[in-house]
RNA sequence: GGUCCCAUCGUCUAGCGGUUAGGACGCUGGCCUCUCACGCCGGAAACCGGGGUUCAAUUCCCCGUGGGACUACCA
């Protein structure tokens, strides 16, 4: 099979429809992986042909989440190229124009069908258990008949004059080879009563007018590919290569929506989930190499990405697995990288991190009980609030042995002014011969007292984050509980 | 209903005729440790069913079953 390694031109084309949809996403980055790994050109074309459905701030929204995610594009109607315009609700007169040759050739034809007796007809053939398809009253009108409706300003739409006999074969990189009678295929429309193009209609036009060479996108368009193939050739276009990715599935195995769970891109990255976890996440939805990595780098993935190894079966979308990796990345990447990047949920929840020392060793601990940015802060905050004390802490802390604890580390504490962790360390195991107290006993109510929890990070590292003073300040607060 | 697509642990998957069927998430036992988390080591867990083809099928073919997608003047 020819994959046209040469001229290496793919894009992804998404409706405005309010915020991108993780499917969408996965389909943009192996479209963004293709280009990369084979030297071409990564292409965003918006479908904005159903005026019902865009929405005004959508644009922007899409083009700076695929920023924000690392998938740059190189042509697009943000940063253009020689193939513009990039939003298709700019390209009508360039639709009316190629339609046009279609009629010409016969290739297409008036319908003035209403809407009307088009579902009466559906419903009809829905209840005699046949598929629903538009019955070809139009197809053959006289040409005085159109020109007559025509002028007396009958609304129409123009629609593809589909051959009933034959079948319809063709290569999909991932399907292999797809088979599909023509009888099953409707006379598309092609053109709206408005006078927009319908998806299939302006893709095919677009793909061949922007020099698409691979079509990646979901398995919905498999169906639809006669239809596209049938147009190609009318225009006597060259067909490109057809990649259809396999669903990305909800728990219950369905096409994954929204209702059973989150599916917008922004709602994770809003939650602080790491785009570089984000992407390798999604990236193993339908693709995997042939050894056991599973860690990649957007870059890592450039290097090693091949469209042979896209799978066929759906893949659900494992939350659980999402939290490891996003975890993963987490404790993973640099301590000051993570730190800039949980900024925002500090600043959003008034924690005052100008202490960037302190606020990079809270990074450091904090980061190993998280799945994303935005739980940080709940596993930070003990650093940086006044504790507040439950009545049942108040109890551990007021028992005899915690304030003979605890009144010893304020009296050593005190003694001297730099403390290491390894001094600390010492001094803890110093304190437990001293004070006969071992275990939880010792470091449940000294624990309680600097953070405010008994489970947590060891007493040398919360003295460490706290500081001397900050340290002894709540230690002695925790002498003078309110009887 | 019709057409098309798909089918390895619960989930994501490796496997491309001969394997103790491998890895990851999750679950679980242990280690580390005062605790939690992290980390490390181990365990349970899968080839949808039936026919073929073959010396040999998880792997190739057919049928069945199951799941999904499509079936709009939405994409």
């Amino acid at each position: 099979m020819d994959t046209g390694n040469h001229h290496i031109r793919v894009r992804f084309a998404p409706s405005p429809t309010g915020y991108l949809h993780v499917g969408g996403l996965r389909t943009a980055l192996f479209n963004y992986l293709f280009a990369r790994k084979g030297g071409g050109k990564f292409i965003l074309r918006i479908e904005d042909t159903d005026q019902k459905r865009s929405i005004p701030d959508a644009l922007e929204n899409l083009i700076s989440t695929l920023t924000r995610a690392g998938l740059q594009h190189d042509e697009g109607p943000d940063v253009g190229g020689e193939y513009g315009p990039y939003i298709q609700s700019q390209r009508v007169e360039i639709y009316q124009e190629h339609i046009r040759k279609l009629l010409d050739a016969g290739h297409a034809y008036y319908c003035f069908c209403d809407e009307e007796r088009l579902e009466k007809l559906r419903d009809e053939q829905r209840k005699r258990k046949r598929p629903p398809m538009y019955d070809g009253r139009c197809r053959n009108l006289s040409k005085e008949d159109v020109a007559d409706k025509l002028a007396r300003g009958v609304p129409f739409v123009i629609r593809l004059r589909y051959p009933q006999e034959g079948k319809t074969v063709f290569d999909d990189i991932v399907r292999n080879r797809v088979a599909i009678d023509n009888s099953q295929v409707d006379d598309q429309v092609l053109i709206k009563s408005d006078g927009f193009p319908t998806y299939h209609f302006a893709s095919v036009v677009d793909d061949h007018l922007m020099k698409i060479s691979h079509v990646i996108r979901g398995e919905e368009w498999l169906s639809s590919v006669p239809k596209h193939i049938f147009l190609y050739k009318a225009f006597g276009w060259e067909v490109p290569v057809f990649v259809h990715l396999p669903l990305l599935l909800n728990t219950d195995r369905s096409k994954l929506s929204k209702r059973q769970g989150d599916v917008s891109v922004e709602s994770y990255l809003e939650k602080g989930y790491l785009t570089e976890a984000l992407l390798n996440f999604i990236a193993l939805l339908g693709w995997h190499s042939a050894d056991d990595r599973e860690i990649y780098s957007l870059q890592e993935l450039e290097e090693v990405f091949s469209l042979e190894r896209i799978n066929k079966a759906g893949a659900v979308f494992d939350m659980e697995k999402l939290n490891w990796m996003g975890g993963y990345y987490i404790r993973h990447l640099d301590v000051p990288y993570i730190a800039d990047q949980a900024r925002r949920f500090f600043e959003e929840a008034g924690i005052d991190i100008s202490d960037t020392e302190k606020y990079l060793k809270v990074i450091a601990t904090a980061r190993d009980y998280v799945s994303c940015l935005s739980m940080i802060v709940e596993h930070a905050r003990m650093f940086y609030d006044t504790l507040t004390v439950s009545e049942e802490d108040k109890e551990l802390l007021e028992k005899e042995d915690s304030q003979r604890i605890i009144a010893y580390w304020v009296e050593a504490l005190g003694r001297r002014e730099k403390w290491t962790p390894d001094d600390v360390s010492a001094l803890v195991k110093k304190a437990i011969g001293e004070l006969g107290v071992k275990g939880k006993g010792f470091y449940f109510p000294l624990r309680l007292a600097l953070f405010g929890n008994c489970h947590g990070p060891d007493i040398p590292t919360l003295i460490d984050i706290l500081g001397r003073e900050e340290s002894v300040e709540r230690l002695t607060r925790a002498m003078q509980l309110e009887r």
